[in-house]
DNA sequence: CAAACAAATGACTGATAGTCAGAAAGTGAC
DNA sequence: GTCACTTTCTGACTATCAGTCATTTGTTTG
């Protein structure tokens, strides 16, 4: 009898329920506005059910940390699995262009990536079954960028002077503040001083991706531009 | 009659005890967990008299965070004031080295200026004198880099095929994005991956300022490694 | 010294995160 | 169909804490 695998199924359907209603919440008036009894409604539940699926509201909004990490995470994997001729540099910057994209389109969500990122009570992230999965993706993030130089490294186009590891974290992190600065300039108040200097963000990623690429290119690859 | 200069200096020596004590307070307990009867008590005033100097707990921890960013800002004049025989890529490299540094020493003001970061209240900074502050800090900082581009350019150490401007702010971001990471590692749980793959944020740093030296090195410099 | 002003207090209020005893709904055996 | 049992859900309740404000305490000045 499916009655197990039945219950398991509506559990994930209240469970998605939930984050739906949080998140339409949580983006709309921001997490401090945001009230357990206002989810609660949204989701046409009671505050009490919220707490079943749900230890307290940071790791309600783990869950949507969560969910946005994975969804950026496939996007990534986009990259590798629909374009198989090129070469390893050129995947670096699709990467990264994936990435500043999500951003853009998704400022939510990364807003919730900074929020997970200024958490630090080490003991409660341990436990939650969210920040593991967010971790774990993050890892897997890191192996995609891995597997673009040692690409580049083969090819040609990437200097392989490097750790490819080393650098792979590297490029993860720096691109992060890429994508941080260029989240709080369409935030607002940050950052004025892009405004003032009058910078858009793309010419931020134009020249980011300038340094980068002349950083890691090799000899060769530098000269044939 | 300098009364009023003295009432000046009171008022303002009031103001940083209590800065004093909610530092003391939120950085050994954490923002969420200090209360505001908390700090009252360490700072040995009432409740009442912290609200007539922060408007609320949030105008108090940007008080931190301003203090923050100030000292940060000073260590920066120093590489200027204190290093005069330096080329423009020396000074990019020091520049970055004091941020690190102070990171890692001071790992609570990093917290802090994430904190800050992730708030999008426009209303609430804009109104900050803090806030404000904090913004002229970060304007500050990012004009030390522009300079030490510049000084760059005219030594032949620094690519000049670049705006300075936005060469500074990719620095800046993609820099802060290494010292988050960094931060983080010493925080805990997070960016596990670094522990996994025994990469020590020393590493990372050298391997940082080798993509950027190299992507910002003028052809010659590059040769004459 | 007394009136006027300024600074400080802490009891109070309102909001809300999180709990829990009990209601409601579902399940399955007879 | 109904009864005993389990699971899911509920919302009133509690504890905590940010922020207020009427009152008290201290200071200045004519």
């Amino acid at each position: 009898m499916g009655t197990e695998e039945r219950k398991a199924r509506e559990k994930e359907r209240r469970r998605k329920q939930i984050i739906d209603a949080a998140e339409k919440i949580i983006f709309s008036k921001g997490l401090e506005q945001s009230t357990m009894d206002g989810i609660a409604e949204e989701a046409e539940l009671s505050k009490g059910t919220l707490y079943l699926y749900f230890k307290n509201k940071t790791e309600l909004y783990l869950a949507i940390t969560e969910r946005g990490s994975s969804m950026l995470n496939a996007r990534f994997s986009k990259v590798f699995t629909s374009a198989h001729d090129h070469t390893g540099i050129e995947l670096i910057r699709l990467i990264g262009e994936t990435y500043l994209t999500f951003v853009r389109e998704n400022p939510n969500y990364f807003k919730a990536f900074m929020y997970y990122e200024s958490l630090s009570d080490v003991k409660e992230l341990e436990k939650s079954e969210f920040a593991q999965s967010c971790e774990e993706n993050r890892r897997e993030a890191l192996n995609f960028i891995i597997r673009a130089l040692q690409i580049g490294m083969q090819d040609g186009t990437v200097d392989d002077s490097y750790d490819p590891k080393e650098l792979a974290v590297v490029i993860w992190s720096s691109t992060r503040g890429i994508t941080t600065v260029s989240h709080m300039k369409g935030v607002g108040h940050h950052f004025e001083v892009l405004d003032d200097m009058e910078i858009p963000v793309d010419a931020l990623f134009e020249n980011f991706l300038k340094l980068v690429g002349t950083g890691i290119a090799t000899e060769e690859a530098r000269k044939s531009r």
